[in-house]
DNA sequence: AATCAGTATTGACCTGGATCAACAAAACAG
DNA sequence: CTGTTTTGTTGATCCAGGTCAATACTGATT
């Protein structure tokens, strides 16, 4: 395990940290009294960097934490009893990883960082022990267990290539929040799995999208030309119908 | 909305009713003190008898509670913008539904009977509250969302149809806890909708899982021959994984 | 600047499971 | 009982997307 842990100190340079983060609702935007951020920043840990392809944890580790994405980005994945591995998410700044694991206690997936990456570290224990005294903050948890549930359970219905495609692009742009320019830091092999696609269907649907006009593609940059054309061929392929609900939502 | 709303007012009562609960866990084995069981009693409703066919809750409508199977068995599904019918999950007595609904206050699915059902409700902001107070019920609803996680991102991963036809028949048994004889409440197209197949493949798998001697089908009654032999084939397509650590391990 | 390894694209072909179509067996209504 | 509807089975065909194979591109290394 490389990168040490240790306290936030500042409340402003927390502030900073959060403001793209899952909790903001509860830390900033609501107001939330002082005395509580600082309790939410005592158990608040800090880990990084982790460089890219370095693991968070793995599967099979013991539970104990949750994570926030500070900065980078993560997947998560497991390897199936024929050795398959199976992307389950990816984790961009602001997002939670690890909430699997509070019913078995031990972790179902591992997580590695596909940029180098910074994570907030939330024991579990202390954060629950704290969502029981601090009530915003109980809901907020279930809340993003539930918004997690949603995109899940969406993920599993039965949809085209081309629908979990664009759904996926709009998905990413949205999340990142950087307009129509986006990086994509995960390789083919990645948003393919995510997908249940081979990585040739993702490389050649985005040769056509850029082909008809919705994308411009250089390797892992990419430009959204038409994002109103590429919700409609997501169609109802929705991964981020939620999450956009709290943060910007895209323009185009 | 048929059926009416009425206090669950025997403790005795509620203790048979909760027999085979999600919840059980907090309510009976662990020991929660008489006086938690009754104030997690004073909150609880209970609506049924529920007609096959019969919605219990439908996409868009605003978000209350959340119910409790405790008899019978019930679907989610959603519709898309073309109309299909994705079906979202079956809940069996014991299970919850509904959770997905708390982050965006609103259903995200609707509930339908597929036999005659009763189920408990939970009032979202009063169970809230409650789990702020009784320490165990937070960390329960805490586990069981994030097992339905599990499930849900299980769900989505890549599998062949035997694989997952397989794995479903395998879950099943496990929730319905009647050993190997079972009964299919649900239509094949419903089953064939969950795991994203065509009817007509759920039927022929059924019919050539028959002459392999794994089951035995008539119609909706199905009894299992090799249960062994089904895990292999299953696979890593696990939906009871999680599930039957609660409850009784499948003999076989 | 040549080598190598990892990653992405493109083409040719194949197959699991969808779709279409016809039929059978229950469930239900009168 | 007799139609009628709903649900399930089976066969024939088709195609979206997987697989296999060859070819680029990119970046890191020396």
């Amino acid at each position: 395990m490389s990168g040490r842990q240790r306290k936030v100190v500042c409340i402003t340079e927390l502030r900073q940290a959060c403001r793209t983060c899952s909790l903001q609702e509860l830390c900033l935007p609501m107001g939330l009294a002082a005395e509580d951020i600082q309790r939410l920043e005592s158990i608040v840990g800090h880990k990084g960097p982790l460089e890219r392809g370095r693991h968070l944890f793995r599967e099979g580790d013991p539970f104990q934490s949750i994570y926030a994405v500070r900065d980078g980005a993560l997947k998560t994945y497991s390897i199936d009893a024929d050795g398959r591995e199976h992307v389950l998410g990816f984790h961009l700044p602001g997002e939670l990883l690890g909430l699997d694991a509070i019913y078995p206690r031990v972790n179902r997936c591992s997580a590695v960082a596909l940029s180098n990456a910074s994570v907030c570290v939330l024991p579990y224990d202390r954060l629950s022990d704290l969502a029981h005294e601090v009530s915003g903050l109980q809901s907020q948890i279930f809340r993003l267990l539930s918004k997690d549930l949603s995109i899940s359970a969406n993920l599993a219905t039965d949809h085209t290539a081309e629908e979990r495609l664009a759904g996926f692009l709009i998905s990413i742009a949205a999340r990142s929040g950087a307009g129509t320019e986006l990086k994509l830091v995960m390789p083919r092999r990645d948003i393919a799995s995510y997908l249940r696609l081979a990585t040739e269907t993702v490389s050649r649907l985005l040769a056509r999208f850029q082909q008809e006009g919705y994308v411009e593609v250089h390797r892992k940059n990419l430009q959204l030309l038409n994002v109103e054309g590429l919700r409609r061929l997501g169609g109802s392929f929705e991964l981020t119908g939620l999450a956009s609900a709290i943060r910007r939502p895209l323009r185009g």
